[in-house]
DNA sequence: GTCTATAATGGGATAGAC
DNA sequence: GTCTATCCCATTATAGAC
């Protein structure tokens, strides 16, 4: 991309027409679904009509394609620098929980859109990255609780399996009912999480 | 109903046709959502033309209706029996929990169509009992964790409405990855789950 | 960058024959 | 209980005017 093939100019705002577009069709694909959004939805909440908004996209797959991409590219990047960190696998691990916090927060409607319409959106040759991108999530996650189980960071009388389950679905279902802005920041919902988890709910 | 409104002659299956074609919708609405199931999708599976669906069911909607209803009236019934009982709180909450992984179990696709489905279903008003339902859910759950907080068996220290999102989620996200007849059985995932609940997953 | 107008497809549902 | 035939509508997407 050249910089001469990026018009900036006439409207001004450095956020172009696009990216708003953009917005609105994540808080509508999450809100409603992927398939139970139309293009006239997304149309309506920007006030044009629907054939306009192909002058911006080839389509409703390219709209939710762009957004996870984006999205997920940056949060795997936190994951690779904490995984090159020298933590100690537990610690790795409570860090990318919060980072996983931290991205329900800042991106909550990517989140939501690929808890939700992934595995639909897979069976498309290009969301191959989907579970790709899954696999990799996995292999991390898991060898993290495998070396923390070693190190006896971790208990080891549990099926690691169902642990790493627990894990990463605690996490993300969260996406679920946190709103950004509400009574408990990410950070304070994973801090207890993370006490919840690691010492559970029973008293003494 | 009477006895005669109920034909059972001819092809002398106990488990009439209705049933079948109601468990092949099942199948497909918990594999690729209900929206993303046609009801030609069904009849194929079935071995018969779309149309020919119609003269068992008014409607789409009306297959996920009888499917939802009845799973939900079979497990409040379990909840309400447990509730009446003379256990402590807290062994109220775990013999709900076992409840509802036997039900993730015996009644998988019901789970997982409610899981992705209700809030869409949500929107339309002969499901306004999905929405009834969880409020209940909530009711008696929240109820009994606030219950063994003041009853000393649960920490004090922890944001009750935090706690009861994280039990309801761990419980019924398992649907997405448990299947029946697997390594593990639902009452040894129930015992896993509630060990990391509530001793933690962390040791000493 | 948006509108008008419209093509093309897919999907839920119906009526009556067999 | 299933098939044939078909209707009707919603939805994605396109072409060209403004």
């Amino acid at each position: 991309m050249s910089a001469a093939s990026t018009p900036r100019a006439s409207t001004g705002s450095a956020t172009g027409r696009r990216e708003q577009l953009l917005a609105i069709a994540a808080q509508l694909f999450a809100e409603k679904g992927f398939r139970n959004t139309t293009v006239r939805d997304i149309a309506d909440a920007a006030g044009i009509l629907s054939g306009s908004l192909y002058h911006h996209f080839d389509s409703k797959e390219s709209m939710v394609d762009e957004l996870l991409d984006t999205f997920q590219r940056e949060l795997f990047a936190e994951y690779d620098a904490t995984a090159a960190s020298d933590l100690t696998p537990l610690a790795k691990l409570e860090s990318m929980i919060r980072s996983s916090f931290r991205a329900i927060d800042e991106h909550h409607s990517e989140v939501a859109i690929f808890q939700n319409d992934s595995t639909y959106l897979a069976t498309f040759d290009r969301f191959a990255y989907l579970p790709e991108r899954n696999e990799r999530f996995e292999k991390l996650w898991r060898g993290l609780l495998q070396e923390a189980v070693a190190s006896g960071e971790l208990r080891d009388d549990l099926d690691v399996d169902l642990v790493y389950r627990f894990l990463r679905d605690t996490v993300w279902v969260a996406v679920t009912w946190y709103r950004p802005g509400g009574a408990l920041s990410a950070a304070q919902v994973a801090d207890q999480y993370l006490s919840i988890l690691l010492k559970g709910i029973s008293r003494g």
